[in-house]
DNA sequence: CGCGGTCTTGATGCTGTTCAATTGGCGTGG
DNA sequence: CCACGCCAATTGAACAGCATCAAGACCGCG
């Protein structure tokens, strides 16, 4: 299956019928209040698991959008209790990434709550760098294809602050805008500024 | 296996050669920025499956403490490949565990990075309470165990701006403080303040 | 009785929000 | 080809929400 750019895949409160894989893409899970706040999750990259929580329980808590264009693998939902049955192997990897998914979730969890504005954009970048890189799909430009509306709802911060904060840390050589997205310059000064340490080095898992 | 109130149970970090069902008591999640901030990510309680990370991954990326008293059922972690090879019920429970975190942890995140502090308090308070009552752990009073620098490291907000916001819900008369925690008086005032439809029903999951 | 932990409250100021306006790229239609 | 509109990025100014600092009250415990 193929979808394109700004395309949602998954809305949240439906009970999608399906499972996916992602095969290549960018895309962004994310959560609404009434008002229009959106608050951007995580961002979905090749390998990943989505509408898992659609299948396990009645219906998704939360959407999917596309940032590029983005081809999935479509399982039927019914199939996971015979997978677990038949497939050990296969429904631990789905366990594991489940567990993997927690731990990035953590983490942004941590930047939204402790951070400051600087601290987490630069957190939020670096760690789209090194997950994009694990999976080769960045291009020559290392370029990230989102908007800073993107970055802002993720980061939760308003967008005008966002481009402030962004233009710090363009003004360090760390990255710089344009070209449809994000250019990483210089990982290690975002590293530093956001006093992570990086992806945890993890077995890499495929579905 | 027993653990005092304040005890850690799970260190980041630690490779625990354990993992652990809750049988009863409160506890926390939590991580530690170096310079001493911590973010609180989720509460655990009776029927919770703790360590899952430490099992499936190299080592804990978060750390967790008891609240109160707290009671734990232990089991190797070398079993858990077995358990997704004899057990495959019991493996699918596991993993509908795992969502269901990753569920409870996108709302949190939707809290801390788009709601007000009194929608965030609010929220946090419903959640709890919620949460406990669906396992029975509230005595009479509904107090739970936890101090206001709980909430705080939960919400992201300082501590003293924490006790201004609670103030606020206790003057609605949503809440009190005092008793060794919170007594939820109103659960129907938060869950309006917060805007939050409430937990999802959810079947029950026992392991 | 002194001490530490928790809760409380006021004053002050910074971080981030909101409002407002401008720029530039790009696709569309006249 | 150029005018127009739209979207993303940018910037300044005023304001508000929350942080920080400081001090005090209450209570259980050694």
């Amino acid at each position: 299956m193929t979808v394109r750019s700004g395309a949602t895949i998954l809305m949240e409160g439906s009970a999608s019928p399906h499972l996916y894989t992602v095969l290549s893409g960018w895309g962004f899970r994310y959560k609404m209040l009434d008002d229009g706040r959106r608050q951007i999750l995580n961002f979905v990259f090749a390998g990943d698991l989505i509408g898992l929580q659609g299948s396990l329980m009645e219906e998704m808590q939360h959407s999917i959008e596309a940032l590029s264009t983005f081809t999935l693998c479509v399982f039927q939902k019914d199939g996971l209790p015979k997978l677990f049955g038949n497939l050990p192997r296969l429904a631990f990897d789905v366990t594991w990434l489940a567990a993997r998914e927690e731990i990035m979730l953590d983490e942004h969890l941590l930047s939204v709550g402790q951070r400051s504005a600087l601290e987490r954009a630069a957190y939020l970048i670096a760690f789209l760098y090194q997950r994009a890189k694990a999976v080769r799909m960045l291009n020559g430009q290392n370029v990230i294809p989102v908007t800073q509306q993107h970055i802002a709802d993720s980061l939760g911060l308003s967008l005008v602050h966002t481009n402030k904060t962004l233009k710090k840390l363009a003004d360090r050589k760390a990255l710089s805008w344009g070209e449809g997205g994000c250019s990483v310059l210089d990982e290690a000064v975002l590293l530093d500024i956001s006093g992570w340490e990086g992806l945890p080095a993890l077995k890499r898992v495929y579905i």
